[in-house]
DNA sequence: CTCCTAATGCTAAAAATTTAGCATGATGCT
DNA sequence: AGCATCATGCTAAATTTTTAGCATTAGGAG
């Protein structure tokens, strides 16, 4: 029943998931749109239809159109894709990636984004004993 | 000249670029024995092969064995993947990220590591102004 | 009503990936 | 020297991915 869903699609697959991540929920047009180096809209058409079959996205029907999301929550998928971050280039390690993190988008954050992460970092202390 | 690297390989290409960043370097069979549901041998070779033709990876002789490697340095690649969780699930936002870094590592932050964390909190806010 | 547009279903073919197998060369042991 | 082992190079075939094109249906405009 369990499906580890991220690492065994193909590249165009993969493309498409992360789009319909990124969007939440997306028509064909859509997907069509966003994606690198665009194939033909028949094309993504297919594609949608395999990631369906494969159980990885499900489609609503909008009036006319389909609106295609994942099937795995974006918890779950958030939380998985982290992990694998987290093991591929960390080494297991949450402090070296927060660093990293804090490091590649150390212009994007004020102050009060900066305040929020130490109260984060407080609760997580006292919470921690 | 610039290659966007990642995001264009097929699944067995990712799955051992994932290694190789993993170990940092690794011979042939070393990638075989961590590649899941393990192909044959040769044809690990044969995708090492391809991997360098494309020029996502390198080799050096280490006695007889090629021992291969990563072309983009890990920090490069580090930042890259980095940017791409950011924008697939958390919209751009580096102060979520963190804070769902947090959370799914949870079990795992001894005090001295918050307090580490707490401090470079505490530096970028100074370096932010 | 008829035509035009926009959507989907389906299928077959092209392209790319993934695989196995055989040939070859170096090393080390007996 | 001869043999077994382990590595690579290469090629051809199987499989999967990716693509385009045609058929069909629904809705809206004239």
């Amino acid at each position: 029943m369990h499906k580890p869903p991220l690492h065994d699609l193909s590249r165009r697959e993969r493309q498409i998931m992360d789009i319909l991540y990124r969007q939440g929920r997306a028509t064909a047009a859509e997907v069509h749109q966003h994606l690198p180096d665009r194939p033909s809209y028949s094309a993504v058409r297919a594609m949608l239809r395999v990631l369906e079959e494969k159980g990885h996205a499900r489609h609503e029907e909008q009036g006319l159109r389909y609106v295609y999301l994942p099937t795995v929550t974006r918890e779950k998928a958030t939380r998985s894709a982290i992990r694998h971050l987290l093991d591929t280039f960390f080494n297991g390690s949450a402090e070296h990636a927060v660093a990293a993190l804090l490091d590649v988008s150390a212009g994007e954050l004020g102050p009060e984004k900066l305040d929020r992460l130490a109260q984060l970092i407080e609760q997580a202390r006292k919470e921690g004993r």
